[in-house]
DNA sequence: TTAAATTATGTTATATTGTATTATTACTGT
DNA sequence: ACAGTAATAATACAATATAACATAATTTAA
């Protein structure tokens, strides 16, 4: 099993995450301009705060965040950023969390399968054809036309399974 | 493609949805006394009302619902009798909704894929293990160990869609 | 290059969903 | 009757999300 379609695996806790940060700004901003989408200054710095971290953030918290810039900032600033992002696929809303967490690879449109590290709250993004293809094709056996497929999974990640046997 | 796995399918709008919620209390009355666990009538009164119809409910629409019973009900009652229900297979939660629905096969544990249809509501429950076991290898390829599995996908039922088709 | 239209954001208020906590009641076995 | 356990009641609050309307910024197009 070499085929992994992982977009964005467990990222060990001492990587550049500076230059993970810029390069999703990065990568939003040519998207953006090529799909002639605005980027505002608080979209983007939504954005920026989703990707503080490899693990799902509330809005709420997002929302402390902005006040901490300095600005005023309300509800529906923030969920109207996580609406545009979510839209256009820079951000995933993880269900099963109400929170959100940054896309691996926005370039295209896809919904994305999660791993959630119960213990450590990291999420990896998985887009494997092979599962999708398969729900697709037992729902269409059941005369269901899928639009959007929800796929999130607890347990351990590689790490935190390795430190539990202790 | 004959096998099916479906625990509950999509309910035509008019089938014998008295004996419906009848056999799934039965079921739930049953499983209860074998496992030793304490079918309340408060518990067994939210139950009924989830299989009010094979749609999510609410735990706000529950405890409406309880109050028009004349009883007075306070969240934490409706949600305690959830976490019952949850626990014990009889609803699932659906996670995209923060909705409940009755669980087509209580007697062994699962977690359930869910179709739900985006026109008319319904859901319908499968619990196919070669889609579990897909996203287990798949998971176990990234060191990751698996507990639970959310599978919620989003669409349109078969009559629903023929229906549009107009 | 203004006016109109559109899009984005600000602002207030409120709706919805879910928990923590403490107290009380009702069963279970001795 | 009593202790131990499970269930429920009751209050308060925390967390998540949207409605509705006002203003500002940006784009379009005359």
């Amino acid at each position: 099993m070499t085929d992994k379609n992982v977009l964005s695996d467990f990222r060990p806790n001492d990587h550049n995450h500076e230059a993970c940060i810029a390069a999703a700004l990065e990568i939003a901003s040519a998207v953006c301009r090529e799909r002639e989408l605005r980027l505002t200054p608080l979209r983007r710095r939504v954005l920026e705060l989703v990707w503080q971290q490899h693990m799902p953030v509330g809005a709420y918290d997002l929302l402390d965040a902005l006040r901490g810039d300095g600005r005023r900032a309300d509800p529906p600033t923030v969920y109207r950023a996580l609406d545009f992002l979510v839209e256009n696929g820079f951000v995933h809303r993880i269900e099963s969390l109400n929170a959100y967490v940054g896309c691996g690879e926005p370039e295209h449109a896809h919904n994305g399968q999660f791993l959630i590290c119960g213990n450590c709250s990291r999420v990896a993004e998985m887009e494997d054809p092979a599962i999708s293809k398969l729900i697709r094709e037992k729902a269409n056996a059941l005369g269901f036309r899928i639009s959007q497929q929800t796929i999130e999974v607890t347990g351990l990640c590689g790490e935190c399974r390795e430190r539990a046997q202790t």
